[in-house]
DNA sequence: TTCCTATAGTGGGTAAAAGTAGAAAAAAGT
DNA sequence: ACTTTTTTCTACTTTTACCCACTATAGGAA
């Protein structure tokens, strides 16, 4: 399970490294073996421990391929999936293209959300705590939730 | 199992050199042999592996004439097919009828797609990112998917 | 409280590989 | 036969991966 919320610097040749505590819990998950891919929703990156990503791969495969919105899922889903693996001292070498989509520059924040990470650039992180977007519906399944 | 995107340079001569994990994967695939042809829903073209073009070509030749739909998919998958093979340097040269097809220029993204590549403009794939195309119904599938 | 040590985090440097460009040779077409 | 296009070969530049060393911080012990 991951929680918590870790500010981490991407030095210049997109290296970051990974807070120990959590390098522990994705050596013993995942043999330290992840994926990472785009948010369809949010410029920001998701970070699977591989066999949490395998459970969820098949699903996304299954998404009907003449709808718009199923198509640009798996579009971003599988097309920017990329297995990555931590050198020597507990880095990820974060992809180009994904540095790119996500907006990722020096600043990043490593948000934990239970089975998967999210990886946010520190500037897109506060701008979307910022925005105040209460215009959207509340889903019926969390109506009754009491926190 | 085609996975992540790659942004490539095409050359003054409309060659571009397929990345290192790619060109190894194809040649144990289908020994470098693959088919490109062009996209039907977006100005992209399609990169198969020989063996997996060969699986659905029967199936495109098989939907019906006189339907509008179906022969436009049966005119462009059939009729920009092309097969292609990699030089001695990895690299594949793009037709000129494809490249003006899917807009191909210097650069270019190379999206991994499961069973296939789509290979886009770099220019078309932001654009295409960036168009919040939500006019569109969610299909059923996806309304009770957790990611 | 201060010093010492262990460990996390950071920053290069180097060697190998991958990508790029250009030239020369071969082939095709006029 | 000459021009133009295509392909192959070679050389160069850039990037990547791996390794090592330095710094900073936290924890423990004296």
């Amino acid at each position: 399970m991951f929680l918590g919320s870790h500010a981490i610097n991407m030095d210049a040749k997109g290296r970051m490294a990974i807070p120990t505590k959590i390098r522990e819990s994705l050596a013993s998950f995942c043999d330290g073996r992840i994926v990472v891919t785009a948010h369809t929703e949010e410029r920001c990156l998701l970070v699977y421990p591989e066999d949490q990503w395998k459970e969820i791969l098949p699903q996304i495969e299954a998404l009907p391929s003449f709808n718009k919105v199923a198509r640009r899922t798996q579009r971003l889903l599988i097309g920017y999936a990329t297995p990555l693996e931590m050198d020597g001292n507990g880095r990820i070498l974060v992809p180009p293209t994904l540095r790119e989509y996500a907006n990722l520059e020096k600043k990043l924040m490593l948000v934990g959300q239970g089975k998967k990470f999210e990886l946010w650039s520190e500037d897109s992180w506060f701008k979307w705590l910022d925005e105040a977007d209460q215009d959207d519906d509340v889903p019926e399944q969390m109506m009754n939730l009491s926190l």
